[in-house]
DNA sequence: CTTGGCATACCGACCGGTTAGTCTGTGGGC
DNA sequence: GCCCACAGACTAACCGGTCGGTATGCCAAG
């Protein structure tokens, strides 16, 4: 057994306990509102533990947002690569990306809330990458302007803007145990698009 | 002259003033990132000055919620009341909100990232508001798939946040010095929700 | 098999700095 | 002479981060 088996609560490496419960307090407290003390006392450790890991609480958080955009773009990416018509590109994209939020909600509720948080130089590096996925983005709808079988009535960039202004807005209000299903969600608001985007 | 006048930057009335300070700080670094001195500096007052008309830190942020909240309630129900047929108030509705919004982009940019650093009680009352304006918003919907006007492929509800996480979205890119102006962008966003809405 | 040495993983008391909020003081208009 | 509107020094609490210390496992030498 690799992994030391001490008197911790859970069987999980230090480390990724300690990301998970500071995404968790990061959620719902917000990131100034969590003190280290407190991630380090629900992950069942000690300072000791998390500065030996992580090169200070903002690294934490750095690491919420590295996470999620790995994830975000490569998805992205294989939807917006396949051999499909871009009207069938366009709808999966839109639609992953609203359960790819929906589940890693905590995730989602951070990023927007907290970006102001992290240190300018990570900061700029984040919105770089999320210029890179914007506009993957937007490539599929000017694609689909271009061939016709999107309006062009609204520029691009502002329809991906609204669209993802609504997934932003996700962990606002969605609830895990409410009526819907995240693909149910999902679906709808593929749909919304969609049908703004009718010719 | 009511108001004193003594070496102050500029000639408003010291609450408002420091309202108006500490909104701009807080949209600009966020509630936590900004302290009580940082305010009364940049208001030229000192302390003693601000615990003098606000309570607390948190009633300055409670003001901000007070005042949008209100703002917008008084909008909605002007367009919402209004005598045309019911696609006509729901874009005057939908475009207003985006104009009111850009105007006040501060106060937005606050209004979400904020809102967990309220107290639990004033967070309540806070959400209480903003679910009555979004029935409000629903309603309109509701008449219009009722009456046929509009699409009843998607429920009210997730059209009508669908359509305000967009709006949310604005404090996060919308620029004033950009290509387009509030009422382009409002026109933009409340043509994309009509034409989502096509039966 | 045992022993010594070294690295990794973690502990927890401690420190300098910052913060929201308080409280006593004061000056000028009525 | 009184009181409203503020001034500004002060405090108690807390925070992120540091640092010397310790326990445990591994590997190589004897």
């Amino acid at each position: 057994m690799a992994t030391a088996r001490t008197t911790d609560g859970s069987g999980a490496p230090v480390p990724q306990r300690l990301l998970a419960t500071a995404t968790r307090l990061f959620a719902e407290q917000g990131y100034d509102r969590t003190s280290v003390q407190e991630i380090v006392e629900a992950a069942g450790v000690t300072k000791g533990a998390l500065y030996h890991y992580f090169g200070s609480k903002e690294d934490l958080l750095h690491e919420v947002y590295a996470r999620m955009l790995r994830l975000q773009q490569e998805r992205l990416d294989a939807f917006a690569g396949a051999d499909e018509p871009v009207e069938v590109r366009l709808r999966a994209a839109a639609a992953d990306v609203v359960v790819t939020t929906i589940a890693n909600l905590d995730d989602a509720a951070i990023f927007f809330r907290s970006m102001h948080h992290l240190s300018p130089e990570k900061h700029k590096q984040v919105r770089a990458e999320r210029r890179r996925y914007h506009e993957r983005f937007r490539a599929l709808i000017e694609e689909g302007q271009q061939s016709g079988v999107f309006s062009s009535a609204t520029p691009a960039d502002l329809v991906v803007d609204y669209h993802f202004g609504s997934v932003h807005h996700l962990s606002t209000w969605y609830r895990p145990d409410g009526p819907l299903s995240a693909r149910q969600v999902a679906d709808h608001l593929a749909d919304l698009l969609m049908r703004a985007l009718r010719p």
